[in-house]
RNA sequence: UCCUCUUUAGCUCAGCUGGUUAGAGCACCUGACUGUUAAUCAGGGGGUCCUUGGUUCAAGUCCAAGAAGGGGAGCCA
């Protein structure tokens, strides 16, 4: 017998040929049986839908249907019918079943029903066989895609930042350190410090935590350039929205100031938006139906405002609310919380603003994502482009609704003598920076660029509340399973 | 790191002011059923009640410490 290619099974599900022979293969979701008949719901990750086998259990043979449970994998080949049930519109009634491997009920985890999100992330090697993180790492895939799509419609290059970095001056927080010396009895100068000049590289390296430094030296030669790696942070943070591993997008653009790198932004968010709208309907509906069941045991101030896909098309039909960090104190110091005193944390010029001041801004009053630009010198980084005031800095935050800051960046300051004089008052070491203070040395033009968190864009796509459950293995304090 | 909540069957959870043999639904096994959609119905097996220590005649239940996990905060993307 010739074999039979295989169909996958987002491709039968649109055939309506009925009659031909089909073969499928994937992993089995459920399986209904009675005493003429079976159902198998087979998945093969490919969709969120499954394919109906129907199984004929003399055809099939007792043997066989006695070790297919959920979690087996199949290879199956029959005839494609128009279904009678009322499901499905085509389905496959089998002529030959194989076991390509059992799963054994009394282990495999997975059973057809509802687990929590805690108890799959346990099983983060298995998850991914489920209807909600198969539909999660579709859409992480096209997100992915759309990032590339979008900077490379636009001339951007692609750029590699180094992973490994010689330097401790990124200044975005604790880093991870990479040696190869041996931590059990480390080579020591005379003072008795470690002595870094024997490790690998000769010096003390980390794992990066920003691309942006590097992203502004190749800005400064191909134009428009942007990053899309791996970023790591060593703090201690436990919250839904970080993560010690991590994936940015950085762009970095010459001759970008503020407003063009604000109008980059948002064309970007908007882009994945639509992309993601166009091309995940199939998950982003079985995401929202989830969500909508999830929000009905909750009290209605807890509630989602709008449904997924209303919120996604919301976003993308309504232009970010733009304003200076200045107004925005302004409208937090009128706001009712601030009258009543409900804020925790007190506002006044000059304070980074809390979560609870940004959520007000986003949540309550504008209603929408915005943008605030002109921070506090104090509270940014010091590569910031600074403005005539002498107080301010030309960053800006996106902020989105539930998720807090989803992208932060600046125009960059573009003037040695201003930057060289940052770099000194933040006692940063000259003799790490030099090459990066080359730039404003030698051709220096003004330039902008941001990050934006893959991960917290995904949360904001899907909907999903934890960071840890929209990355295939999430690295955090105390754990980096699998 | 701080605040707060949780930890009982494979999973999701109930178990009141301490009191005999620890409960449900789902899953699993057996049987029934001509087409099911997380099928249904009947029966069955399945527990170091997170760990350690304490209070008590008696602890799943009260107290203390620890561990793991959730939510919130800080840091940020």
């Amino acid at each position: 017998m010739t074999e039979l290619k295989r169909t996958k099974v987002v491709d039968v599900l649109k055939r309506s040929d009925y009659g031909s022979e089909v073969c499928v293969k994937g992993w089995v979701r459920t399986m209904r049986d009675s005493k003429n008949v079976a159902f198998i719901a087979l998945n093969d990750g490919s969709v969120i839908h499954n394919v109906q086998i129907v199984v004929d259990p003399l055809t099939i043979g007792e043997n066989i249907l006695n070790r297919i449970h959920t979690g087996a994998s199949l290879s199956v080949t029959g005839t494609l019918i128009e279904s009678q049930g009322s499901g499905q519109s085509v389905e496959l009634s089998a002529k030959e079943v194989i076991v390509l491997g059992e799963a054994n009920p009394d282990f495999y985890p997975l059973q057809p029903k509802r687990h929590s999100l805690e108890f799959l992330r346990e099983k983060g090697h298995l998850r991914m066989r489920t209807n909600l993180f198969g539909a999660i790492f579709r859409i992480r895939h096209a997100m992915a895609f759309a990032i590339h799509e979008f900077f490379n419609n636009k001339g951007f290059k692609y750029w590699h930042s180094p992973i490994i970095t010689g330097s401790d001056a990124e200044g975005a927080g604790e880093m991870f350190q990479v040696t190869t010396l041996d931590l059990n009895n480390p080579p020591r100068t005379e003072d008795g410090e470690i002595d870094y000049s024997k490790d690998f590289f000769g010096k003390m390296t980390n794992m990066t935590v920003s691309g942006q430094l590097e992203g502004e030296l190749a800005a400064l030669a191909l134009g428009e350039i942007y990053t899309f790696g791996p970023t790591f942070r060593a703090e201690n943070s436990n919250t839904s929205r970080h993560l010690a591993e991590f994936w940015m997008i950085e762009p970095e653009m010459a001759f970008y100031d503020i407003h063009d790198n604000m109008d980059l932004a948002e064309e970007m968010l908007q882009y994945l938006v639509k992309y993601a709208l166009d091309n995940c309907k199939d998950d982003l509906l079985f995401l929202e139906k989830r969500l909508l069941e999830e929000e009905k045991q909750k009290p209605q101030n807890e509630r989602s405002p709008m449904p997924l896909i209303e919120k996604l098309e919301f976003v993308l039909n309504n232009k970010f609310e733009r304003l200076t960090y200045t107004q925005a104190i302004e409208v937090l110091k009128d706001s009712k919380p601030a009258k009543n005193n409900k804020f925790e944390f007190p506002v006044e010029w000059g304070i980074d603003l809390q979560s609870e001041h940004e959520r007000y801004l986003v949540e309550k009053h504008f209603k929408k994502p915005v943008i605030l630009t002109d921070y506090p010198r104090d509270i940014k980084a010091f590569y910031m482009k600074q403005n005539d005031d002498g107080k301010t800095v030309r960053a800006m935050d996106v902020l989105f609704p539930g998720i807090g800051e989803i992208i932060g960046g600046s125009q960059r300051e573009e003037s040695y003598e201003k930057l060289k004089k940052r770099i000194d008052e933040m006692g940063i070491p000259e003799e790490e920076m030099w090459w990066f203070l080359d730039t404003r040395k030698f051709g220096t033009v003004p330039h902008s660029g941001y990050g934006l968190g893959f991960e917290r864009m995904m949360l904001f796509v899907t909907g999903m509340g934890n960071i840890r459950d929209v990355i295939p293995f999430p690295r955090t304090p105390k754990n980096a399973e699998f």
